[in-house]
RNA sequence: CGGGGUGUAGCUCAGCCUGGCUAGAGCACUAGUUUUGGGAACUAGGGGCCGGAGGUUCAAAUCCUCUCACCCCGACCA
């Protein structure tokens, strides 16, 4: 049973990723090293988790504003350990001007003090919050940015670590620590429905261990997905930052009863980093499965026009059908159906959608004009698995076609993550060798996630580095029972989650 | 920043070691014919400053020097 993705999955998995990713026509990389050019089908796929997200983000209270893409250096030096994360990969302005010398475009003017191009924006948004915050009447202060952010990384993979991202950062100062918790929680929450619900993922959340957190967090909360090697992706992380950010950007307020006191803020985020998660979590060896929620076209429809008589009277029915089928609702929105009119051989076109990850291909012939007929495919099946039906079918079943392929590929990201997370490890041994590949020439898909007992300590993070492990996150709902952790061997009652990551 | 590698058609590459006809193949592209519920076949065609600069030579994609870019392994990476 040949594919259209070559390598397979099982073959070769990060070379398959990057295959899918060309084969969907999603992306490619750019001129500029690290950078990636987002295509419309890719992009498409970004702007319906856009808007998912932001209904979710509005939805909670939260407010969209933009602030600017450059950051005075001396901002970025106000919180310590925010240098310490952040200063090693930032690209930086020193000049504003260019002029000619012998046929050459040179620098010149050099800014008195250089600008960095925003890595993050606690800093820069911390200024404003500084000016628009003066009362406990002021708060909460809940806003967001969608934006782009660089990242000087020194290797990058086309949406899992590029250069450049774009993503969005939710930033809000609360009058007290209990508040600011909530919205951190509140925050993951909405991202780990968003990943469910919209891109069927399906996630885990729990705390970052200390040598995890955020530069200048005090709690670190994410969501861990597992990808079909079994590997963990960071698909979103919520922090809170106590009152670090608020003393070094001077974001004080005065209370009911007259005191003045720091606020506390968080941040959050998500990238487009998901869409990477998208396409390892339902990608199969014929390409991208999209989910429906998150496809820009639900549907696509394929004229068979086997004699160039037929084309007139073929083209007219697919538009047909479209309207039949864009007239219904999926989602509380209209179903998006395009007809590929596009003058090449059929079955190309066929694989390309196929490939590409459209969720319901239909394809209409002269046979099905006079008889009133579609023929209907489904991502979810074989490439070949035909239904017969007629239009009304079509149009009264269409929705429920999407909700069913939408909850498949829910459920089979959930069987996979529960399939591949073992809590019977009980020594460093086992988790040696759990995650060790029986064949290391060409190390086969092994390993998964590991619940196991963690003692927080530098040393715990340097031996896992050893096994290229490291600790996800310490999972919120524990079982509070005692036990030896996997590393050191001390004694404690939390159990965190081991995996191998990207 | 260390170690290794690669730059030849839009893409994947052969040719380089051992210098020598007009620089090649597959895929993609264009046209024609046949085919058509399907990832078609044949024929013809377009497309290259062989990464850049300098050198050796009667002669350089090929040898030498320099340079630039990219890739892989480390280091780095909420």
């Amino acid at each position: 049973m040949s594919s259209a993705i070559s390598p397979t999955r099982n073959d070769d998995y990060p070379e398959w990723y990057q295959q899918v990713i060309k084969a969907a026509d999603l992306a490619e990389a750019s001129p500029v090293r690290g950078c990636m050019v987002i295509k419309p089908w890719g992009y498409g796929i970004w702007e319906k988790i856009q808007k998912d997200l932001d209904r979710r983000i509005k939805a909670t209270g939260h407010e969209n504003a933009y602030f600017p893409l450059f950051i005075p250096l001396s901002y970025l030096e106000k919180e310590a350990a925010h240098v310490e994360g952040f200063a090693k990969e930032c690209a930086v302005v020193t000049h504003h001007r260019l002029e000619e010398k012998n046929g050459k475009l040179v620098p010149t003017g050099e800014l008195e003090e250089p600008l960095i191009v925003r890595p993050t924006s606690e800093t820069i948004i911390g200024e404003s919050f500084s000016k628009w915050v003066r009362s406990y009447r002021d708060l909460p202060l809940l806003i967001n940015q969608w934006c782009n952010v660089v990242r000087w990384e020194m290797r990058t993979r086309l949406f899992l670590r590029t250069a450049e991202f774009l993503w969005q950062e939710g930033h809000t100062a609360h009058a007290t620590k209990e508040e600011a918790l909530a919205e951190t929680n509140l925050m993951l929450k909405v991202y780990k429905e968003c990943m469910e619900e919209a891109l069927a993922l399906s996630v885990l959340t729990g705390e970052k261990p200390e040598h995890e957190r955020f530069p200048g967090a005090e709690v670190t909360l994410c969501c861990e997905a597992m990808m079909q090697d079994r590997k963990a992706l960071q698909a979103g992380t919520s922090h809170y930052l106590g009152q670090n950010f608020a003393k070094a950007s001077n974001i004080k307020f005065v209370t009911e009863s007259g005191t003045e006191e720091y606020a506390h803020t968080t941040s959050w985020g998500v990238s487009t980093r998901l869409v990477g998660g998208v396409i390892m979590t339902h990608g199969d060896d014929d390409g991208l499965r999209l989910p429906p929620r998150i496809a820009p076209k639900q549907v696509v429809i394929i004229p068979v026009i086997p004699k160039p008589e037929n084309q007139g009277s073929v083209l007219e029915y697919a538009e047909k059908v479209k309207s039949a089928i864009s007239d219904e609702f999926y989602n509380g929105e209209k179903i998006e159906v395009q007809v590929d009119t596009r003058d090449m051989r059929g079955g190309d076109k066929n694989w390309q959608w196929i490939k590409k990850g459209v969720p319901v291909r239909i394809e209409v012939g002269p046979r099905d004009v006079s008889e009133d007929k579609v023929v209907l495919y489904r991502r979810d099946k074989e490439p070949k698995e035909k239904s017969f039906m007629t239009i009304g079918e079509a149009k009264g079943s269409i929705s429920d076609i999407l909700n069913q392929i939408q909850a498949n590929y829910q459920a089979d990201a959930r069987n996979l993550r529960e399939t591949y997370t073992r809590s019977d490890i009980e020594n460093f041994n086992q988790l040696k060798e759990f995650f060790t590949p029986k064949n290391p020439e060409k190390p086969e898909i092994h390993g998964g996630f590991v619940l196991g007992y963690f003692f927080d300590s530098k040393e715990v993070a340097d031996k896992l580095k050893e096994l290229k492990l490291s600790v996800r996150c310490i999972p919120f709902d524990q079982d509070g029972t005692e036990g030896t952790c996997l590393i050191t061997g001390k004694k404690t009652k939390i159990k965190a989650i081991f995996a191998k990551a990207y």
